[in-house]
DNA sequence: GAGACAAACTAAACATCGTTTAATTAAATG
DNA sequence: CATTTAATTAAACGATGTTTAGTTTGTCTC
C-alpha cells in the first residue's frame, strides 16, 4: 500500500519521537532502534527515513525535547523563591532532580556522541547555551562587582560540577565514594563555591 | 589450523587490548569492533572469545588499565609540589590534562555502559574509588578541623566538578558557554571551592 | 613411534543493526 | 478514466556481537 496519507509527516515525526521516549526511559540507550520505534507507531524503518536523515538526526531532536522540558522545569521551580542565593541553589536541585527521573533521556542528551569530527547543529548547540545563560542570570545579583567575564565562568563552572555530579550519581560511582545524599552532595559545591567566589579578595 | 601455540592466553589478552587501544585512540568508541581487534592481531573473532566474556569485558579491562595510568599520572604529578594546596590543584590539572590527551580513551571510561542493571565488578570501582582517596588524602591537611565525613564529602564534590569539566569540555559544551581556558576554569572552581569549604564558619 | 585425547583455532552461521533500493500502491490531477 | 506523483513497503546490503560445530595440532600414553 502507499499513499495512505494517514498521517502528515510532522504527525509521524511527532509519533516517532514520541515512541524514541519511551522506549529509551524503559529500556535505555541501547534499546533503542530505526526498527523498533517504526513498529511502534505502525510504519517501516524507510518511512522512518523518510521524516528523519538518520537515527543521530532523531536521537538529536529527542534531545532537543529533553532540553526543552528540563528548561520548562528549571524556570518553573523558580517561582518559589525569590531570594537570589536561593534560586540559584534550586537550579541545582532541579537538575539533578530531573537526571534522577529520567536518568535514560538524561544520559541520552549528553552522552550520544555524533561521528567522528561531526558537531551538533546550531540549534541544539543554543539550546545547551540557553542553560548556561540562566545560571548566569542568576548569579548575576550574588556578583554585582564581578565582571561579565568572570561571572560567565563562575557559571560555567557551577554549571559543570552540579553536571558533573549528576553523571557520577547516574553511573552509581558516587556510592563507591561513600556519597550518602546526592543532593546534599549538590548544595556543598554550590554554596561553597559560592562563598568563595562572592567573599574573595583575592 | 589449531593450537598453534604462538601466543599464550595472556599475551593475546595482552595483544588484543593494545589493538582495541590503538582503535580507540584513533577511531573513538565507535571504530572498536570484536572484528577489526581480531584482524589486528592475526586472530579470529573465536579467538577472542575465548580470552574476554564478551565485548564488554574486553572494553572494562580496557578501562582498566586507563585508570591505571591516570592514577600514575597523579601520583607522578604530585612529586612537584610539596604545598598541599598546590598539590591538591595539581590534581586537578593532571586529570584535565589526561583527558585532553587522550580524549577517546578517557571518554571509554565513562560512558560506557553495561547492560541495563549490571554492574561493574569491584574490582574495577576500586580503581575508580582509589581516585576519590586520592584527592581525600591531599585535602585532608587543608582541612583538620573537618570530621572525615565532611571530608569525604568536600573530596567527592571536588572531584565530580573537574569531573564535570572535563565531559563538557571533551564533548565542546564549554566553547557554547563561552569557556576560554579550560585548566583556568578548573582552577576557579577548586580554589573558590576550597576558600569557602576552609573558612566557612557555619 | 602409533594412537588417543584435549586444547587452540577457525569458518560459518544467526539474529540484529543502520541504511539504501526498487517496487508497489493509492491519492491527486488532467 | 488515464496518468502522474507521492507515500509506503519489502527486500537487500554490509556490518555488528555472539555461538556453533568442526578442524587442526601439540602432548601424553602405551
Amino acid at each position: 500500500m502507499a499513499r495512505r496519507n494517514d498521517h502528515s509527516r510532522d504527525e509521524i515525526k511527532e509519533m516517532a519521537l514520541a515512541a524514541a521516549e519511551k522506549i529509551i526511559s524503559t529500556e535505555g540507550a541501547k534499546g533503542l532502534s530505526a526498527r523498533k520505534v517504526a513498529a511502534a507507531i505502525g510504519y517501516t524503518v524507510g518511512t522512518l527515513y523518510l521524516v528523519f536523515d538518520n537515527l543521530d538526526d532523531l536521537i538529536l531532536q529527542l534531545n532537543a525535547r529533553t532540553l526543552d522540558r528540563l528548561h520548562d522545569r528549571m524556570l518553573e521551580d523558580q517561582a518559589r523563591h525569590s531570594d537570589p542565593l536561593e534560586r540559584l541553589l534550586q537550579l541545582g536541585h532541579t537538575y539533578i532532580s530531573f537526571a534522577d527521573e529520567e536518568p535514560h533521556r538524561w544520559e541520552l542528551v549528553f552522552e550520544h556522541r555524533l561521528p567522528e569530527g561531526q558537531q551538533p547543529p546550531d540549534w541544539f548547540r543554543e539550546k545547551v547555551a540557553r542553560m548556561f545563560a540562566l545560571v548566569e542570570a542568576y548569579l548575576q545579583p550574588l556578583a554585582s562587582n564581578r565582571s561579565s567575564r568572570e561571572i560567565k565562568q563562575a557559571a560555567a563552572a557551577l554549571w559543570s560540577g552540579v553536571h558533573g555530579i549528576c553523571i557520577l550519581a547516574i553511573s552509581k560511582q558516587l556510592d563507591v565514594a561513600g556519597v550518602e545524599s546526592v543532593q546534599e552532595l549538590t548544595q556543598s559545591l554550590m554554596s561553597n563555591y559560592l562563598k568563595g567566589f562572592t567573599n574573595a579578595k583575592e
